[in-house]
DNA sequence: ATGGTCGCGCTGCGA
């Protein structure tokens, strides 16, 4: 069963390349971000058309996530706990073909030192949080998304350049290493442990062309689904269309059901 | 080059 998350950079702008892609590699589950519509203006029929039921947790203009499956789809969640004044549509989380799931989009963080990213530190934080209960369960579960933070210094294009940038800074790589010492299991880097596997290239300054990108998005294993962890990959392909989301969708195989 | 390019939605913001 193949599972992928992607940052689309809005579903409708994006629709032709996603209804392409998902045609074409036919996911069990997608895990989408930045949706940037309210869940009424998503594309439920065209989704709808190729076999996927949606779950969408939209908002106007920003974020917005998404769950997509050709089983069905039990919410468990829309928000993400810890912090009842945030509004943002960055989180959902539902069951669904055997497994949990969530697709989370972590704030970007726009610069140190500002409000945004200190609300991006503490977005990680409760994420942890989140992660901690759901391993109670000991059950199999992916939490895939755009965690805008790249973890090692494999996973950007320069290192030395962008130590304590944004994506890169050392107190959100700290947050992501804490995360993933709960005992989570990186599903790329667990069978592709070598550097710039990016998922992530900026429109500007033709990082595309240059190849360099981030390895920001990430698919997050609890240990009964990483058993079952049989391959992944991030695939570059529509990344080099035209009209292009700045992301790439990473994926993995699970042996289940 | 404190730049560059997108999407949203109509002015600048967020990424």
């Amino acid at each position: 069963m193949k599972i992928v998350t992607w940052n689309v950079n809005s579903i409708r702008a994006r629709l032709a390349r996603v209804v392409e892609w998902l045609a074409s590699e036919r996911p069990h589950v997608a895990l989408l971000q930045e949706l940037k519509c309210v869940g009424e203006a998503f594309p439920h029929d065209a989704i709808g058309e190729l076999g996927y039921n949606a779950l969408v947790c939209g908002q106007k203009t920003y974020n917005g996530v998404a769950i997509l499956s050709l089983s069905p789809i039990d919410e468990l969640a829309r928000a993400l706990p810890g912090e009842d004044t945030d509004e943002e549509a960055r989180y959902l989380e539902a069951f669904t073909a055997g497994v949990r799931v969530a697709s989370v989009y972590v704030p970007q963080g726009q610069a140190v030192g500002t409000e945004r990213f200190a609300y991006k530190l503490r977005f990680l934080d409760r994420l942890a949080a989140q992660a901690r209960a759901m391993l109670a369960s000991e059950e199999a579960f992916v939490i895939g998304g755009d965690l805008n933070v790249a973890p090692n210094a494999g996973d950007v294009f320069d290192a030395e350049a962008l130590d304590g940038e944004v994506c890169f800074h050392p107190d959100e790589r700290a947050r992501f290493c804490r995360l993933m010492n709960l005992g989570l299991i990186d599903a790329l880097a667990a069978l592709h442990p070598e550097a710039g596997h990016f998922s992530y290239w900026d429109y500007r300054a033709g990082a595309w062309t240059k190849d360099q990108g981030l390895r920001i998005d990430h698919l997050l294993l609890s240990p009964q689904a990483a058993d079952r962890l049989g391959a992944s990959g991030v695939d570059r392909r529509p990344r080099g269309l035209e009209g292009c989301s700045d992301h790439a969708p990473v994926w993995c195989e699970l042996d289940i059901g």
